[in-house]
DNA sequence: TTTGCCGGGCG
DNA sequence: CGCCCGGCAAA
């Protein structure tokens, strides 16, 4: 049925039709780029009216009420009025009055939207289409949008971990009240192409009128259009490689419409991605089941997952944009520290990514923890980044890893690693429950892992001690015994709670056979 | 009630 | 085989 076909997405970024300014009475079209709620003076009662802060095609921001938009999305987008899974998002927790839009950008619901839409959007170009010709000729300096996750820069003062939990029990980051400027704006610490400023909303509310935070004009959403595979390798060239960034694939996800289409878009498909002030770095870490392989660029993630799991040898080219799903960004605060390094920081999967580990036995572990443990320093070290590099590395490991496509479901048993894990493994689970509960899409442990000072030097012993690790699990008896009967039910998300009924077709076959799910194993 | 998936049917 | 679904049982 077509049923399948929707998906419930957010607003954000969708074409909508509105009263004029002008007064002219035609209507015209905008882009919503936000939403926010006030019930702020209805105080908890009910009514909470959303606002719409909507982009108008002459590069202006207005705000509409629920009323006075009407939808007219060309795409697939909300069919139903303007509402979106963010609100509720958004609603749970946070006392504070502001939430606006907020919502929207924490990790989960962008995590959500991405899973939802991206890969969908990524396939039907052509429902967009029409849309994505509208975008492209209004040149939006300002691209704002909305997806991603507002980076704030709070953090400041606090301290990586601080602001980790804060960020997770509200869900909601605020936005910050004022733009601090930060200091290693110049420096470069580290860019992150998506949000790091969030989006701007408008400030929301009631105090200015907003001002969204020029600085990060950017796009972080990346790609939101949907022809994705190419446009990494596409820009590849220019953007150096560091950034890689985003590329295609993520394309799809995060926001369902456009966004940064429009300044940057023009010459690649995607934002350029701009080093980013705060201290904040973004890293694309693999989903897959026990990889957590981490890399600082979009394209190199994607590359990694599409040869590693995906079992594909092709080239960006022929990705159908699944990789988006298995990846995801998350930031790390460089701050001080380190820039770096080490790298992923416990804080940061954490916050994104709930690392349920409820299947108790078996850590994090990283088929290839070494490899992408190491990470990446920062952007800008590594060339290639974009291609090569993860590829070489992580082939290694994947000898250990067996695997084939199927490698989700081999590489299971094994344990992790050392070092890092402790870490990590704490600092995750600690934190973790909040998130989790909520929702998903990060079933997996981050093994990612500390920062540290070993890094490099952990690199090299590190990975002879993970691969006898590795190797010595694998030989022991795997699952065996537990045969008989049935197999017990897997407690991890399967296809099914992952990309819902509605995307049946992105299921492994196993669960579309109604077998045993193939690419979550437990 | 939902969800994973076994067992079995059909082409 | 590939594909699908009835229906059981765990959650």
């Amino acid at each position: 049925m077509h049923t399948r076909r929707l998906v419930k997405r957010s607003i954000l970024g969708s074409r909508v039709y509105a009263p004029s300014p002008t007064g002219d009475g035609a209507p015209v079209t905008g882009v919503v780029q936000a939403v926010k709620q006030e019930n702020r003076d209805v105080s908890a009662a009910g009514t909470r009216r959303s606002v719409y802060t909507v982009l108008m095609q002459d590069g202006s921001l207005k705000e509409f009420s629920e009323e006075e938009i009407a939808a007219g999305f060309n795409h697939t987008a909300a069919k139903a009025p303007l509402k979106s899974s963010l609100k509720h998002s958004s609603s749970n927790g946070a006392p504070e009055g502001q939430k606006m839009e907020g919502g929207c950008l924490s990790p989960e619901a962008v995590e959500e939207q991405r899973l939802a839409d991206g890969k969908r959007l990524s396939r039907d170009p052509d429902t967009r289409s029409v849309s994505l010709l509208e975008q492209k000729r209004k040149v939006v300096s300002s691209s704002i949008d909305v997806p991603h996750a507002r980076r704030s820069e709070e953090e400041v003062d606090m301290d990586k971990v601080t602001a980790a939990m804060v960020l997770t029990s509200l869900s909601t980051s605020p936005l910050v009240r004022s733009p601090p400027v930060k200091v290693s704006e110049a420096l470069s610490g580290s860019w992150k192409d998506n949000g790091s400023a969030g989006p701007f909303t408008p400030s929301s509310n009631s105090s200015s009128g907003g001002y969204w935070s020029w600085s990060a004009p950017s796009d972080q959403s990346n790609p939101s259009t949907p022809s994705p595979p190419l446009s990494a390798d596409s820009f590849k060239p220019f953007r150096v490689p560091s950034l890689g960034g985003v590329g295609p694939g993520p394309a799809g996800p995060e926001d369902p419409s456009l966004d940064e289409q429009d300044g940057s878009s023009l010459l690649f498909d995607e934002p350029i991605p701009r080093k980013r002030k705060n201290s904040m770095k973004v890293m694309f870490k693999c989903l897959w089941k026990n990889c957590g392989k981490v890399l600082s660029t979009a394209a190199g993630i994607q590359r990694h997952i599409r040869t590693i799991h995906l079992g594909r040898n092709c080239d960006s080219d022929c990705s159908d944009g699944e990789e988006d799903f298995y990846y995801t960004e998350i930031k790390l605060n460089t701050d001080s520290v380190a820039e770096g390094l080490s790298s992923l920081s416990p804080v940061s999967p954490s916050v994104l990514s709930p690392p349920p580990p409820p299947p108790s036995p078996l850590p994090p572990l990283g088929q290839l923890p070494d490899s992408h443990r190491p990470q990446q320093p920062p952007d800008t070290k590594e060339p290639h980044a974009g291609g090569t590099t993860p590829l070489s590395r992580s082939a290694p490991s994947a000898l250990y890893l067996i695997h084939t496509d199927h490698a989700y479901q081999a590489t299971a048993p094994v344990s992790i690693p050392s070092s890092g894990s402790n870490l990590a493994g704490s600092a995750c689970t600690s934190f973790t429950p909040t998130n989790s509960s909520s929702f998903s899409i990060s079933w997996q442990s981050p093994p990612v892992t500390f920062t540290g000072n070993t890094v490099s030097p952990s690199k090299s012993q590190g990975f002879g001690e993970q691969r006898s690790q590795t190797i010595a699990v694998l030989s022991s008896p795997p699952r065996a015994t537990t045969a008989l009967s049935r197999k017990v039910r897997g407690e991890g998300k399967k296809c099914r709670k992952v990309y819902g009924m509605e995307n049946r077709d992105m299921w492994c076959t196993a669960c579309r056979w109604k077998k045993a799910c193939q690419r979550f194993t437990d």
